[in-house]
DNA sequence: CAGTGGTCTAGACCACGAC
DNA sequence: TCGTGGTCTAGACCACTGT
């Protein structure tokens, strides 16, 4: 690789060896799980500085194209597999077996699904839960928070709304929900499940976030909001989900009409 | 804001500093829109060298918490009103009017709408959409590139995929496609379409896409591959679309069935 | 142990924005 | 002109990995 600077260029030196590298690395001149030249190997090779190169490579690790670790080098991101997940995981005939969507795949995928429930209780929601479940003066929600593994990777973070009228005195409240989940106990509660509309956006993970999915720099998060409507038209749980954008493929099926 | 570090702690100084403003900025002590200490002053109150106080920047930026401007200073990002992406956009009554989806929604709110045509051409298919395609040895497909904005900001790159046998000799292949766009186009050749299958991912952007989008340092983007299916089931278009994530929320409504 | 990245210092000069 | 961030240098010492 070729890693000297023009000194009549305009572009920072520091820029100039990143865009050497990226091109290097798309061109698959260094391969995935390739190692990067030392820092000490680029200074001596473009003549600068230390803190120059460490511009350059923290540019690239910011870009999600290499990972690094302390004291073996810079390599070349792998694009680790991809959980696809189909836009009909909640439809009730996948919920008849009564497991619940996550684990019902992972196990059909050979994977050991984990699930760790994280928090159980009633909570005041906030403004935007709150209008999602269309409640009133009364704000009370049951809160279940958990994080979903697979092979001991973390997957997902869910945190679930429910309304306390509904949830008080069931199983939803309880450390385990029993067969099929939440929605099954909401059916059986009599709310019959109609929709649920999701809303997907993207955004850099907090620290806690990257912390509890084991994300790598340069990598960031899907987030989707599922609210479920029962045939009533009522919003019966928000559902808010975080996961790592490089392990998830969202699908969706749209008729045409 | 205390801007003081620990020298005892294991936490190292730049990761100390940005935790000091990650919480003032979490808790609104310092709003969204309003100014950062600057460096000179962070130097001062915490006893660091430049060097370590922009590293604690450095990671805020990463993190998509603030936007710097070279000259007057770091400020908190003020989140800016997002697009709201309705599963139903291309359903065929929205192409009646004969516009294309992009304009019509703008146009109803009120935004001007600009598509660029970057590109319109012949092109082999890499492996990935000739498999979505469904083609076989014959790989040429139409290829149209082009940069959607609102008001003069841009709003979403999209390249369109159209096996060369149903777009030779028709508008698709022309710089205007006409009326209603590629869809009305495809189902007057009598490929009436039955649905779409979308699916999303995230990532980070990459420079060229920066630039295209004028993406501000530390905001994802989201990838949304739709492909669209006619009556026959044959897959007879592939568009590639890539979003700024803080500027979309795309909206999915999923029957419970 | 040698080689890797991680953190930090104390300067220098340049480019941009506001007054 | 002054205050802001942007780039760069030339060191120092620490922490981790592998031999």
């Amino acid at each position: 690789m070729l890693l000297t600077i023009d000194p009549t260029s305009d572009r920072p030196a520091y820029r100039q060896l990143a865009d050497r590298m990226r091109t290097a690395i798309a061109s698959g001149d260094v391969a995935p799980g390739e190692q990067l030249p030392s820092e000490r190997v680029i200074m001596d090779e473009s003549g600068s500085a230390r803190g120059t190169v460490r511009q350059a490579i923290a540019l690239l690790k910011a870009e999600g194209l290499i990972e690094i670790e302390h004291g073996r080098g810079a390599f070349v991101r792998r694009r680790p597999p991809v959980r696809r997940v189909a836009s009909d995981r909640f439809a009730r005939r996948h919920r008849q077996a009564g497991k619940a969507a996550f684990e019902a795949e992972m196990t059909a995928e050979g994977r050991a699904p984990e699930v760790e429930v994280l928090e159980v209780g009633p909570h005041e929601a906030d403004e935007e839960t709150a209008s999602r479940l269309q409640l009133g003066r009364d704000r009370k929600v049951l809160v279940r928070r958990r994080r979903y593994l697979a092979d001991g990777q973390p997957m997902e973070l869910a945190t679930s709304f429910v309304p306390w009228k509904l949830a008080r005195g069931t199983a939803i409240a309880e450390m385990n929900t029993g067969p099929g989940g939440i929605y099954a106990r909401l059916e059986e509660a009599g709310h019959e499940l109609d929709r649920f509309v999701e809303e997907v956006s993207g955004r850099m993970p907090s620290p806690e976030e990257t912390r509890a999915l084991r994300l790598s720099a340069g990598v960031p998060v899907i987030t989707v909001v599922r609210t479920a409507f029962d045939t009533d038209g009522q919003a019966v749980e928000v559902c808010d989900t975080v996961m790592a954008a490089d392990r998830y493929v969202l699908s969706y099926v749209l008729p045409a009409r």
